[in-house]
RNA sequence: GCGUCCGUGGUGUAGGGGUAGCACAAGAGGUUUCCAACCUCUUAGCCCGGGUUCAAAUCCCGGCGGACGCACCA
């Protein structure tokens, strides 16, 4: 399917490649000794877009009021993750074809031999290899023996043989659900809250590709978001106006994409869960605000068959780039998965939230209450066991003596005074249940990438290539270059004084460049994106004023330097235009 | 991980058993009254390791890295 977005010229990435590495931006890791495959280096302006760019990802969602940020350890004892569940899901058995080398996942060889596949170990793999399982590539039936393929990076805590088993972290999530009480304290026990955390990730890819696409060591940052599953956050989506593509669950009742927009994909039914769909937009607010071109965002909803793991419902937001369609943002509906699943394998009892009920609820409850002045003397070493069995019973007998069974299936004669019958009434006030989860996670180097890739326009002027990275305010690695005309006359002492003052703002930065004709300058600033340029001329000399240039169209107008502060320190120059 | 192709200054390329060229970029100086100008000079390269050979950037083997395809991508 040949759309317009797919007919770029084919050595565009080459030439936007060869850029990034010529001017720092993003580099091969490890270069000098021979690199790294899936590891790369952020050089001083991509360091620089990418600290600005996770910085407006952080105050994007701490605007939100009810969401904090925390910062956890990379290295995850083995535990966390056998709870979460990575363990198991990452330790997929792989065999290889000894015909042509092939290697696939074992379990799915041997599906149609064995209705759970994917619960066999490996001996009880190899020996349904072994009987006809043909290679789908070369038909030859020899295979080698099925090993685990973990794609986490495994390490030891502690250095001499009784160290812990540890993995570097696959996701940032999992410390936001160690966190949950302190959480829940922090936010004096009242759901919704968030937390989002950035950071690295760590997948040990067996065969990373597309530069920044697919790493081994990469940047994320997510947002775990905690909600009472009956009583869904949403916000009002009716009032946005943006029209977006979504592609809908390919098994569902609303396959195909479609147009629309956040509120009547809701209204519709296509977006399941009225959080998700109001993160969805939130998502869109963030990925335009830091120059992601809105043309090039859709939002594909998780087949049923893809979900991952811990996953109810799932939409990638993917972005449309050199590499096609790429997954740069995953929404999803965790429900009570992680905090379930860490209060059954942990000590923690408190992975939950107390839901107050509008009014108490008085409830009639009818028991058989025990007299343990009989129970004792006559059930003696198994009083407990009965008195629990009594507890428990829901259905009360009709009439005495019945048989009661205790937890280890022993029977026993409960007859007229070991119970009372009584009805009792209580209030109950509220109840305690598990927190479902929503997370937005974000993967920085994808969306980097994608900035980049939208900002880079290969244009002419007058007659000879030009490039120009068309960065948002904010996103570039510094703010504006300041250019002495001539590198002569008291021209570069004052452009230093500048660039001196703006650095001092918060937040602002500048450089100066005074090497090489002026048009040469203006041309290196914008090929990375830099939206301004104050250059500094004879009149600067005179009056103190200087030239403002907007990259985007090269045009110039005059201004004071102390206006100049005023605007930065306000983020943006736009207002002199 | 398998297969095909590939690896020469910062970038893009030429060469292909005997002194490694070019363009752009970069640095110094000159010139220049705002958009990759010009002049002079300078810096800087055969991915790594082994083999063959009098001699290897070149041929062979292995590794590393890249592109593409297959597989994988929770």
């Amino acid at each position: 399917m040949a759309s317009p977005l797919d007919m770029a010229d084919e050595r565009r990435l080459e030439r936007l490649s060869a850029m990034l590495r010529r001017r720092g931006v993003v580099l091969p890791a490890f270069d000098i000794y021979g690199g790294v495959s899936g590891l790369i280096d952020y050089g001083p302006v991509g360091a620089a877009i990418r600290r600005r760019l996770t910085q407006k990802w952080v105050d994007h969602w701490l605007s939100h009021g009810d969401i904090v940020e925390i910062d956890s350890p990379t290295i995850t004892p083995e535990s966390v993750l056998i709870a979460s569940g990575h363990v198991g899901e990452f330790n997929d058995l792989m065999t290889e074809c000894k015909g042509c080398g092939s290697v696939f996942r074992a379990d799915h060889l041997v599906e149609h031999l064995h209705p759970n596949a994917d619960s066999l170990d490996s001996d009880s793999i190899d020996n349904l290899l072994g009987s006809e399982v043909k290679c789908p590539s070369c038909s030859e039936s020899v295979w080698t023996p099925a090993q685990p393929m973990n794609l986490m990076f495994s390490t030891r805590i502690g250095a001499m043989s009784t160290g812990r088993t540890a993995y570097m972290r696959p996701e940032t999530a999992q410390g936001m659900f160690m966190l949950y009480p302190a959480l829940y304290r922090h936010f004096r026990q009242k759901l919704p809250f968030g937390a989002i955390q950035t950071g690295k990730g760590y997948r040990n890819e067996i065969s990373p590709r597309q530069g920044m696409i697919r790493l081994r060591e990469f940047n994320m940052a997510e947002l775990e978001y905690f909600i009472d599953p009956e009583y869904p956050p949403a916000a009002d989506l009716n009032r946005r106006t943006e029209i977006v593509t979504l592609v809908p669950d390919p098994d569902g009742p609303y396959a195909g994409d479609s147009r629309m927009g956040f509120g009547a994909a809701l209204d519709a039914g296509i977006v399941r869960h009225p959080t998700v769909a109001w993160f969805l937009a939130r998502t869109w607010d963030f990925l335009v605000e830091v120059g992601i071109n809105p043309a090039k965002i859709r939002f594909r909803q998780h087949a049923s068959t893809e979900m991952a793991h811990y996953a109810a419902d799932c939409w990638d937001c993917e972005i449309h780039g050199e590499h096609g369609w790429i997954e740069c943002v995953g929404i999803a509906n965790r429900t009570c998965h992680d905090l379930e699943s860490h209060e059954a394998h942990s000590s923690a009892k408190g992975l939950r939230a107390w839901r107050q009920f509008a009014e108490p609820r008085s409830q009639t409850l009818d028991r058989l209450a025990p007299n343990g002045a009989v129970i004792g003397p006559t059930f003696k070493a198994e009083s407990d066991a009965v008195v629990s069995a009594l507890e428990a019973l829901t259905d009360l007998p009709d009439s005495l003596p019945f048989e009661l069974t205790l937890a280890d299936g022993k029977t026993v004669t409960i007859v007229e005074g070991m119970v009372e019958r009584r009805t009792e009434t209580t209030n109950v006030s509220g109840e305690w249940f598990t927190p479902h989860v929503i997370e937005p996670a974000f993967g920085i180097d994808r969306i980097i990438w994608h900035v980049l890739d939208h900002a880079y326009e290969e244009a002419e002027k007058e007659g000879e290539d030009y490039t120009f990275l068309r960065l948002v305010e904010g996103i570039s690695s510094v703010d504006c270059v300041v250019l002495p005309l001539f590198d002569k006359d008291g021209m570069p002492e004052l452009a230093r004084e500048i660039t001196g003052a703006i650095n001092a703002l918060p937040g602002a930065r500048a450089e100066m460049d005074s090497s090489k004709s002026i048009g040469r300058r203006y041309a290196r600033a914008d090929e990375i994106g830099v939206p301004w340029a104050l250059t500094v001329d004879h009149t600067s000399l005179e009056d103190g004023s200087v030239t403002i240039r907007r990259r985007d169209d090269q045009v110039q107008v005059r201004a004071f330097v102390e206006e100049i502060l005023i605007r930065l320190s306000n983020e943006t120059m736009q207002e002199f235009f």
